[in-house]
DNA sequence: GTCTGCATACTCGGATAAGAGCTGTCCGAGTAGCTTAGG
DNA sequence: CCTAAGCTACTCGGACAGCTCTTATCCGAGTATGCAGAC
């Protein structure tokens, strides 16, 4: 899985934290994390693409929320950065296999790809009952001086 | 993910099917599926040393499986060729972060690192639950003349 | 007829290239805010 | 003092290389089989 899945879930839940009435730059986000500022860049594009981030030029400028966070999955980030097919791909090589049915969509019908779509699809369950909101309350319940350091290392004043 | 999953996962069904008597060999399993032969050896070699199966050089020679097919999971089969690092990996960029203890392991202290193996960890379950033996019964079940078509394109006599 | 030695063909196994995708970098288009000159 | 034009600096956004990993291929070591010859 990319790095770029890891970086971006942090970067929601700071934004959900930070609120609404600045953006945050990618540049701040690299220097918080220590991260080539551009590569994070192109990873937050990605979720602008895919209506999760809203994005300001200029000045202050940089990202914001598009959405509230309990109305972003993980799952949702991560098919932002990663793309929507799944791990595993039904190449349906049993067509090749004599005596199979040429007709026949094997990506469903094949009962190796039925069982490993299956356990994707508990995943992608427990990924989509997670949101930004969860997480920004779990952070806030364990810790709860770090919203104010999460601020101040994002904001500007 | 490999395309050498889906590959082996078959192969393991197939061997379950025509049984312990008769090795299968590399190239046989790619003539039935239409598979590049030298790398799909590759493949099974991964499973040989994972474990799974064990293999015989020469005439007659080939693949069998190491143990009974209801004790060899599909996640087993996974870990042989993925290897067993989770997808997401947690590089814990929060330690970069002003106010982080150094000494403190945010790879299980990390609320983003604890979800996303949360979902790993019913991924996995899910593929621990589904064995070889699940699917050739399966197999057996929905078309019952697939084994035997299956051994006349594996097996010799 | 039976046994033994040998040549043969077949198998896995690892070492070696080609391609794709992730990672990282650089520069241009556009905008907000500050500066400065004029009224 | 107030206004407005221009300039500067900062932002995203997309185009361009480097590198790792997957994919694919080739050749060598080892073994069971079948054959030929001797007894």
């Amino acid at each position: 899985m990319n790095a770029g899945v890891e970086w971006a879930v942090h970067c929601c839940v700071d934004l959900a934290i930070t609120g609404q009435d600045q953006a945050v730059s990618a540049a701040r986000f690299a220097a918080r994390y220590g991260l080539p500022a551009a590569y994070l860049n192109k990873q937050l594009q990605a979720l602008v693409r895919a209506g999760i981030l809203t994005s300001t030029p200029g000045p202050r400028g940089g990202f914001r929320l598009a959405r509230r966070p309990s109305k972003i999955t993980l799952l949702d980030v991560i098919v932002a950065i990663e793309g929507a097919d799944d791990a595993f791909q039904c190449t349906q090589i049993l067509k090749a296999t004599p005596g199979a049915d040429p007709s026949l969509d094997y990506q469903s019908y094949c009962l190796v790809s039925k069982a490993m779509r299956a356990a994707e699809l508990v995943y992608r369950r427990e990924l989509k009952a997670q949101t930004i909101a969860h997480l920004k309350a779990a952070v806030e319940r364990r810790t709860p001086n770090a919203p104010t350091l999460t601020r101040r290392s994002l904001t500007v004043d």
